[in-house]
DNA sequence: GGTGAAATTTGCGCTTGCTCAAACAATCTG
DNA sequence: CAGATTGTTTGAGCAAGCGCAAATTTCACC
């Protein structure tokens, strides 16, 4: 069986304070994967048979609620671990995981999470950090749908996107993965056509310049502002 | 120094797995204590110094924006843990817990959480279990936050209520302790005066019956409907 | 290079639920 | 018990943003 190499997860955070021994040895346990962009990596309400290490790309993180409305939790960049419902006692997933471009991933099965966590606490640690910033970031979308407005919860959606995977190029800030209108619209809780109009209207300001499943933002700072305390202040 | 009893850990889920000894020994480093209602045991942004379990009463956990909006994120109910910054690698607590009404707790210093961890795995995974269930309860607020109409939302807020802390009486089922409707709007993610409107049409179709800082719900299957489905179906 | 599918834009009308305002009811305090 | 405080109800007007519809653009694939 082909192992994975070491240094593809060695300067990770989530692996700090582990020796090389360590590093290989929880590797060996593993078994590395492509998955082609829109495809599921595990679908919600499956059997939770592995948990997750994104190596490269983006992951989408999506609810479908009975009535068929798709809401996406959150996207995960490389370095992240995701489908951790073992380390949660939980037996199913409770969302679905997509690539939202070409990933390469990592999975263990979850049967080896408490084995795994138990030899080596400071990883455990480490996920369990994670899942308390997931927990307060879900804390956080929840206030700002409860209180802010719909523009106020773009702005905040787009800044959130930039920070986590923003490459720059020379005429502003790109979101580094394809996303639609209408994904933007399922992050916010919004409709694809508010979003659409509210970026028409900041493209209008000189904020954003918008193409096609792109979104470069021009303005950062000014977009922050409208992020913090709406756009009319 | 006086120690807790352990008849009244003993019952509890989350000790399940645990030796009397071992309960004793938990014991030996907390600290039992009185709070009087609308009193906050810890107020969000302060150092974390210790995590809870609530022995007895209600707690409200309350995250307040810079703006000054307030959201309810959960009622704590007898037996759950909470203040829990320590577990998930948190140095000050993300939101504020306020007694409901008067309520025994008891607490650990934050510092001792990872020697309890690792010397009483059954409860580590006891307590991440809890963590995992309210990170999906987060999420699926966001859902419904993202997708459902207010009157649904309300009828989901009381069914919630009722479930974990419903008093059945021979009129109908009664929330067990008192809350406003601003209380109730801040966990919807609306305002008062809707609440009090939505509250009233149903009291007059014999939902539910309304009075200061109670709700009595009479059918909770009709309104249980209203959760499921909206109130035109 | 043409065709079809997917994504985006934009207009219009309307509904939900918010804001503002005021009156009213219940509870607490001294 | 008087007065103050806190919580609740209800009305009226208004605006944010949704639903619906249609046109347009972009892209992928033959």
């Amino acid at each position: 069986m082909s192992s994975i190499d070491r240094s593809l997860i060695s300067g990770m955070p989530l692996f700090a304070d582990l020796g090389d021994a360590d590093l290989d040895q929880i590797l060996a346990e593993a078994r590395a994967s492509r998955v082609e962009k829109e495809r599921a990596i595990f679908e919600q309400e499956a059997e939770a048979e592995s948990f997750f290490l994104l190596l490269d790309g983006h992951v989408r993180v999506v609810r479908t609620t009975p009535e068929g409305n798709q809401v996406i939790a959150r996207y995960i960049g490389p370095g992240e671990l995701f489908g951790i419902a073992a380390a949660l006692g939980r037996t199913t997933y409770p969302a679905s995981a997509v690539a939202a471009v070409d990933c390469v991933v990592i999975a263990w099965p979850s049967a080896h999470w408490p084995a795994l966590a138990s030899r080596y606490p400071a990883f455990a640690a480490n996920t369990y950090k994670l899942v308390g910033a997931r927990l307060q970031e879900t804390q956080e979308h929840v206030v700002e749908l409860s209180t802010e407005q719909v523009e106020q919860r773009i702005a905040r959606t787009l800044m959130r996107l930039i920070q986590q995977t923003g490459r720059k190029t020379d005429e502003g800030v790109l979101i580094d993965f394809p996303i639609t209108r209408q994904q933007i619209a399922e992050m916010t809780g919004t409709t694809l056509h508010t979003v659409s109009r509210t970026l028409s209207a900041w493209e209008t300001r000189g904020l954003v310049r918008n193409s096609r499943q792109k979104v470069l933002v021009v303005e950062p700072h000014q977009l922050f502002a409208i992020a913090e305390h709406g756009s009319g202040h």
